[in-house]
DNA sequence: AAGATAGGCAACCGCCCGTTT
DNA sequence: AAAACGGGCGGTTGCCTATCT
């Protein structure tokens, strides 16, 4: 016996989402919290797929997202995470707070991969392109690191933020990033020098970078996510009360991109 | 100004895996 | 033990916009 669909294809809408639908979709999750994607959309009054409602909140309305390109630092990560895990992207993100696999996988098709053949290295392999690909599967042995990208590059690269000559993906590295950038880099070092790279790289232990994401952005205006409220923590937080009456900026920011009214502010 | 082309990204598809029955 | 289910993941598609001719 085949498996069912994961829902009715008849009568279910596709393409892009409309502001309603997003509204619906929020409003439901908000009030009842993610309960099984299957049974949202008729709960919430939709006419999607359960999988197109789940997409479509990881990926772009979930409140904890960042928005906007991937600052220099974020994407440094990114490729040297990507020589580690390979298009792994889920777990790529995991090191990345505030982003989506989908973002990630999206970024790196379209600008990371380029920028990374101009400066001769192949995407898939982290190897000059000039150079036969090494048999060894060591992944510890994989010629990439920060200074060798810069070997490699045209454009000198700067690690810390704020004095950064880099392109224009590089130019728009703020404050908040700057101490994360140099958090980031402690991390490289680490998974560099450590032998014990792989059992960190999948230890459920928090990154610095999430710390510090934590720490710098999740605090204006007191607790936007309630860590004692289930179904909140680590993995996901929620949008509290406090963090909505306390005017809290991303929250703002966020509701801008589908009209604060619609939210009845 | 208008059509052609390229780039970027949101969304979909199908497969896989872990859990439940 | 095996089917059913729910959810996650990576690859791909297709639409929209910007740029070029």
């Amino acid at each position: 016996m085949g498996r069912q669909p994961c829902c009715d294809k008849l009568g279910v809408k596709k393409g892009p989402w409309t502001a309603e639908e997003d509204k619906k979709l929020i409003n439901f999750i908000l009030t009842n919290g993610q309960c099984c994607w299957r049974a949202l959309p008729k709960l919430a009054g939709l006419r999607r797929c359960g999988k197109s409602c789940r997409l479509r909140w990881t990926n772009y309305l979930r409140p904890d997202l960042k928005r906007g390109l991937l600052s220099h630092d974020e994407e440094q990560l990114v490729i040297e995470l990507h020589a580690l895990l390979g298009n792994k992207w889920s777990k790529i993100a995991s090191r990345l707070p505030g982003r989506t696999d989908n973002e990630i996988k999206n970024h790196w098709n379209t600008h990371i991969k380029k920028k990374l053949l101009k400066i001769g290295i192949d995407p898939m392999t982290h190897q000059p392109l000039n150079q036969e690909p090494n048999n060894n599967d060591n992944p510890k042995n994989i010629s990439l690191n920060p200074d060798d990208i810069s070997k490699h590059s045209n454009t000198k690269t700067v690690k810390t933020s704020g004095t950064s000559t880099e392109d224009e993906s590089s130019s728009t590295v703020t404050d908040q990033n700057s101490s994360m950038d140099n958090e980031n880099h402690l991390l490289i070092d680490k998974i560099y020098n450590d032998d014990d790279l792989f059992s960190y790289l999948w230890s459920d232990q928090t990154t610095i970078a999430e710390a510090s994401w934590s720490d710098s952005n999740y605090g204006v205006g007191g607790t936007l996510y309630d860590d004692n409220v289930p179904g909140a923590g680590a993995d996901f937080p929620i949008w509290s009360p406090e963090g909505i009456n306390g005017n809290d900026w991303r929250y703002l920011d966020y509701c801008e991109d589908f009209g604060v009214h619609d939210f009845g502010l």
